[in-house]
RNA sequence: GCGCUCGUAGCUCAACGGAUAGAGCAUCUGACUACGGAUCAGAAGGUUGGGGGUUCGAAUCCCUCCGAGCGCGCCA
């Protein structure tokens, strides 16, 4: 399928184009590879292909060498490729003109959106980013999550959605009762005004108050008690049930302001209490729901237990009381009712069947209609370099907030031995260099690794600021800014009719990766995987830095020297826009 | 037991059924009187866990075996 964005893309143009091909070469009913042009994977075939014709050669009984030389032969591209050649055993090789890059590079230079269009029609997007026990602190499991759904909620909205990034916080469920009896019991007086309250550690709150349950049965039985109070909406409960989630929220907003996170809106469990019963009623009428040893329960089709039977959903527990099923059923269904024509659902792998199971029961009830995209974006879990899930050397979960503090330090020592080996003063905004390059190194090193396998959390090679890490990808930023403050370059003094020249081959593989920016955020959109969109300016990086070794700027005379510049300009606006969207900075200067 | 994800260079990972399986780290060779050496040029490193099958073409799809992680009724 075609990309929508890119427009002024190659693989979307030439996709197009091959297709009007193949239908005067094979005739109408051929159906074609998806995708049906590839980026060539070595220089010697051209910068694109087409195995299309083998393809054809099978539903035709043909040779596949006839047909792609007939293919080759209706192929109408000579605006933007030198002419179409044939390759054994039947592929169709393209290699862009030069002239065509060469005006890409320019506009991608000039143009605020690096050459991207957005989308025609945009659409309305839930991001769920799954979202932080309200009674807990962030843990490193979080950082996952926040980042893999920031980084898709910004391409999105790059690409023209209109996209809402959701924090569904879980502060409803059984154990809030424990907290608010602990809290009444503890602090008396705070009772009924929360605002001012004092809890210091809410970890070690939490704990208490857990110790509490697991050895009091009077304690857990006044928990019990005040979780129905509070879903009832008993004054005094929901009172001090505020207070604990005011406390938790300023935590949580430290850490989502440290990660850049922005226009995240806080809707928890809690939202959705109103739409519990009504989930209930609805599936009970629509005959969906059975009672199963007490609990009322829904049988999707295609799922299955341990001993064969159906697997159940269970949706109202024995007790009387709603779970997490049901909120989530509520929440899909309010968010398509609100109009969510795509909701992605950034949560760990773990909950696939749970997603899987809610999301059938919410198409059976006739809550998501067929248009509606609704998807589970999972991801594996974070492990140590020992393999195993990621653990403090006390042996707990890390907080999310001290793994982010220790990668800032890292890099700040870095920036402070680097500059006393070079007997050099230490940058005035050192906090600011760390903060960025730690944050940066961070993020990069889990969003350029698949989305669903475990990724090994190593602050060794993230920071290791060679090779394919975010220090890599700032530093060519930043050689880049030096070349254009000393050329004294302003994007709004170049004109129109700039002019970029493609003589030597790494000016020329610079331009072709500048031009290939669109079809990789259709594809990061496609597979849901920013890690395209990582190894797309990685890539970049490298051919700058090929470029920046052979191709000297501000000595060259013109005409080249202000090429040069261009091409410069357009590789510092596609890896500041590219990093943004993985929610990453740059730095004019390190 | 069933389900999901996975197994690729010493290590960490790429590879949208396409051409000689690619990067980075580590190792080894080179390049600073240069626009920032946090760089670049190069070498070496592979029976893609094993075995079958489908295909013009398989790391990729199917079957099977081995191994790992994570799930599998009232926590979320």
């Amino acid at each position: 399928m075609p990309g929508r964005s890119a427009l002024g893309s190659p693989l979307v143009i030439l996709a197009a184009r091959v297709a009007d091909a193949a239908t005067t070469a094979f005739g109408p009913d051929v159906r074609l590879p998806d995708p049906v042009v590839l980026p060539a994977r070595d220089p010697r075939h051209g910068d694109l292909a087409t195995p299309a014709a083998m393809t054809a050669a099978r539903q035709l009984g043909r040779p596949p060498l006839e047909l792609a030389q007939a293919l080759a032969d209706a192929l109408d591209v000579a605006d933007l490729c030198e002419p179409p050649t044939v390759a054994p055993p039947g592929f169709v090789n393209l290699r862009l003109r030069d002239d065509w890059l060469a005006h890409r590079a320019a506009h991608a230079a000039l143009d605020s959106r690096a050459g991207v269009e957005r989308v025609g029609n945009p659409r309305r997007v839930v991001v769920d980013m799954g979202g932080p026990n309200m009674a807990k602190e962030m843990h490193v499991g979080h950082l996952r999550s926040t980042i893999i759904g920031d980084a898709l909620a910004r391409v999105l909205a790059f690409l023209g959605d209109d996209v809402t990034r959701v924090n569904h916080v879980g502060d409803f469920g059984t154990q809030f009762g424990m907290l608010v009896a602990h809290l009444e019991e503890s602090h008396p007086d705070g009772r009924g005004h929360g605002d001012g309250l004092d809890l210091g550690d809410l970890v070690a709150f939490y704990r208490e108050a857990k110790v509490r349950f697991d050895t009091d049965p009077a304690f857990v039985e006044r928990s019990r008690q005040r979780v129905v109070d509070l879903q009832a909406g008993e004054p005094t409960a929901v009172a001090a049930w505020s207070a604990l989630l005011t406390r938790s929220r300023e935590e949580n907003d430290e850490v989502f302001a440290l990660l850049g996170v922005e226009e995240l809106v806080e809707r928890g469990e809690s939202a959705y209490a109103g739409y519990l019963a009504a989930v209930i009623t609805d599936l009970q009428a629509a005959g969906l729901a059975t009672e199963d040893d007490g609990a009322l329960c829904v049988f999707p089709d295609g799922f299955t237990n341990k001993e064969g039977e159906p697997l159940p959903l269970i949706i109202r527990k024995r007790d009387g009381g709603y779970n997490y099923a049901t909120t989530d059923l509520a929440a899909l269904r309010v968010r398509v009712a609100e109009g969510a024509r795509r909701i992605l659902y950034v949560v760990d792998v773990a909950q696939s069947q749970h997603l899987e199971m809610v999301f059938a029961t919410a198409r059976l009830a006739g809550w998501v209609p067929s248009d509606v995209e609704v998807v589970h974006i999972g991801f594996g879990m974070v492990l140590g370099e020992d393999g195993k899930r990621l653990r403090t050397r006390s042996g707990e979960t890390p907080r999310l907030r001290d793994l982010l503090d220790e990668a800032i330090e890292r890099s700040r020592a870095f920036v402070v031995d680097r500059a006393t080996e070079r007997d050099e003063p230490v940058p005035d905004d050192l906090d600011r260099i760390a903060r960025v390059v730690g944050l940066g190194a961070v993020k990069y090193a889990d969003l350029s690794q698949n989305r669903t396998s475990n990724y090994v959390f190593s602050y060794d090679r993230m920071l290791n600021l060679k090779g394919d890490t975010a220090p890599y990808l700032q530093y060519a930023f930043a050689r880049i800014g030096s070349i254009l403050r000393e050329a004294g370059w302003d994007d709004s003094k170049a004109t129109r009719d700039a002019l970029v020249l493609l003589d030597t081959p790494q000016e020329r593989a610079l331009a072709l990766r500048l031009a290939g920016f669109g079809d990789v955020l259709d594809r990061v959109v496609e597979d849901w995987a920013p890690s395209h969109l990582s190894t797309h300016l990685y890539e970049l990086s490298q051919a700058y830095n090929g470029f920046y070794e052979h191709c000297p700027v501000l000595r060259a005379d013109e005409p080249v020297r202000t090429s040069r510049l261009l091409l410069c300009a357009a590789t510092a606006r596609q890896l500041r826009i590219g990093l943004d969207l993985l929610g990453i900075e740059v730095l004019e200067r390190l």
